[in-house]
DNA sequence: GCGATCAGGT
DNA sequence: CACACCTGATCGC
């Protein structure tokens, strides 16, 4: 769950994913994609008055999460104020203050970012820096060395700054199969289970969230067919999901949703009934997807497990796994990281008090990297892997980022110590594939949009500072977003295998596997990579980002525990004292990230 | 009556 | 385990 406050440091005028309280002053909003808790102040009557005085203040963002938003009436007051941009294609803002006519110039670009229709990342560049604000993304290891905005010919652009979707940055979290591994587990069941006859279906039990489009897609096109569903409405301008989904309700793969699911579900396990039109009773198995995370030493494990006579959980995520964050961040180096959640396994054993809300406007990284040389040669930053793993520098503690969204703060340093070599070898090989999608960015390639009224008596008409090809052909625009979530399935192969295993609780059965012995060895997996690599184009990113890397590969002589995290050795428990004074500097402003030694001292 | 917040649930 | 969301209770305006 994002506690991101809703500015960045070094663009403060700008708000993204948040909209309530100082965000309102903005001068410009930026929204990554259509999840709630990306939205908080959105629908408020505050910013709605801002809005009707303003001449300026836009909302940024995707053409499909434009669409998604409006398809909610309660934010369709928008409308007039949206610009959606189109993915992978920098335009010119001009932030203007309108008291006193002060402007700055940024040029952003969206880039793709895999976690539901729509979703972005936004990469700002302006006189303050190279600024990533990935708003929450699925990037599978390898995708950002094929992201052709983050690189300047053959280089990856020096990024300041990182602002992380940090949900699952933390080792507990090390692998979560792919999506394409977790779709190939779940066409499986479906596929076994509806070829027995009419009358065998399935219910895929989501959550109501945008997210899970893709799976219709794919289980449509699979098993041609399409997926029962409570509403069309907000897929009407989007060909490639509307074509899987029906409101027709004999079809044998459901995901509908009855609006009062609990009271409903106590007598009968389909939400639309479980009765086919002729009476005939259905025969249903439930499949709910959710996250599911493996230890650094697992490898092969069921991405399917049976949860009770008919209901079965599969493994399903929104978020990339620690160790697809760490190749992220490793890849980009940024100076400085600040996640959007604070990793709350770090925390938990040191949860100290609430955060003063005097301390709300302290906003500090989660780890600041100093590089050794200011630049690296092109070749050492973006043609080979970096040459250790500079993530060994973040500290994984340090203090809060955006104070008040937690209730505790951690004071102590926990290292992480867990090396692994195989992923040095996979990036190169990735990195050797990236560059040849590497291409010089051009300044003719940037859009300009003027922001400012500039003294004319009329609001600008935001139109107009798009392309014709964005005026008349919008449903395009869509449709290539959309591919990120609805493409086809890439031909590779993957090394989970299918297993439906029983379970005896419902609960923690998934990680069981994480406490077999350390004795249990793998063999490292030579290469892996590469073949059928299906990021063949940047644009139709997020199809790619669907999941095709081959899952970690790790040495069985690591011996720490997937869970324990081994303390660092220097750390220790902090007293009442050093507490306090932290607190001194947080409601202060000062910094109050933790460093234990310099960059070398930490590896 | 409305929004914000929290607890509790899926 | 966790996410994204919903509902209902409570509080303040």
């Amino acid at each position: 769950m994002s506690s991101f406050a809703g500015r960045m440091k070094e663009y403060p005028t700008v708000s993204l994913d948040r909209f309530d309280r100082e965000n309102l002053y903005s001068r410009a909003f930026f929204l990554s994609h259509c999840h709630k808790d990306h939205m908080k102040g959105l629908k408020g009557p505050k910013l709605k008055r801002k809005l009707q005085f303003s001449r300026t203040v836009r909302l940024y963002c995707s053409f499909v999460t434009k669409e998604l938003l409006l398809s909610n009436p309660k934010y369709s007051f928008w409308e007039e104020y949206i610009v959606p941009l189109e993915l992978e294609s920098p335009t010119q803002i001009s932030l203007v203050d309108e008291t006193s006519g002060e402007k700055e110039d940024v040029v952003v670009t969206l880039l793709p970012a895999g976690h539901c229709p729509g979703s972005v990342m936004f990469l700002f560049e302006g006189s303050h820096g190279n600024v990533l604000y990935t708003g929450d993304f699925r990037l599978a290891a390898g995708d950002v060395s094929r992201i052709e905005h983050l690189h300047s010919g053959s280089r990856v652009k020096d990024i300041h700054s990182v602002y992380l979707d940090s949900t699952f940055y933390d080792p507990r979290f090390y692998q979560i199969p792919t999506r394409e591994v977790c779709l190939n587990g779940i066409s499986e069941l479906v596929g076994n289970w509806i070829s027995q006859s009419s009358y065998h279906v399935v219910w895929l039990n989501c959550k109501a969230a945008y997210g899970y489009e893709y799976l219709f897609t794919n289980l449509g096109e699979e098993f041609n067919t399409q997926i029962h569903v409570r509403s069309l409405a907000m897929f009407k301008k989007m060909p490639e999901i509307l074509s899987y989904v029906t409101t027709d309700r004999r079809t044998q793969i459901h995901a509908c949703r009855h609006p009062k699911d609990e009271e409903f579900l106590h007598g009968s396990r389909l939400p639309c009934g479980c009765s086919a039109p002729d009476g005939t009773p259905l025969h249903i198995i439930s499949i709910k997807p959710s996250t599911m995370w493996f230890g650094e030493r697992m490898r092969k494990t069921s991405v399917i497990i049976k949860t009770g006579a008919s209901s079965y959980r599969a493994c399903f995520s929104f978020h990339s796994s620690y160790s697809e964050i760490k190749n992220f961040l490793s890849y980009l180096q940024p100076v400085n990281v600040y996640p959007s959640v604070v990793p709350i396994g770090m925390l938990k054993p040191l949860m100290c008090r609430k955060q003063s809300d005097h301390a709300a406007s302290v906003y500090k990284p989660l780890g600041v990297l100093k590089r050794c040389t200011a630049e690296p040669p092109a070749s050492s930053r973006s043609q080979t892997a970096p040459p250790a793993d500079p993530m060994d520098s973040f500290p994984l503690t340090v203090t809060e980022t955006k104070p008040g969204a937690r209730d505790f703060v951690d004071c102590t340093e926990s290292n992480d110590e867990e090396e692994d070599d195989q992923r040095e070898e996979e990036e190169e090989e990735e990195e050797e594939e990236g560059k040849e999608n590497i291409k010089e960015v051009k300044e003719d390639q940037k859009k300009e949009i003027e922001v400012e009224g500039s003294g004319s008596s009329d609001p600008p008409k935001w139109d107009d500072f798009f392309t014709a090809e964005v005026l008349t052909d919008s449903q395009n625009s869509l449709k290539s977003q959309l591919h990120s979530c609805c493409s086809e399935t890439p031909d590779h192969e993957e090394n989970f295998s299918l297993t439906l295993s029983a379970s005896l609780s419902n609960h923690s059965s998934q990680n069981l596997d994480a406490y077999l012995p350390d004795t249990l060895l793998l063999q490292p997996e030579q290469g892996g990579r590469g073949q059928g690599d299906p990021w063949t184009n940047a644009v139709s990113q997020v199809k790619e980002s669907y999941g095709q890397s081959e899952p970690e590969e790790l040495s069985g002589s690591q011996v720490s525990s997937d869970f324990d995290i081994p303390s660092t050795p220097e750390s220790k428990v902090p007293q009442p004292d050093d507490l306090s004074q932290l607190y001194r500097k947080l409601a202060s402003g000062e910094e109050v990230v933790v460093r234990k030694g310099s960059c070398e001292g930490i590896r």
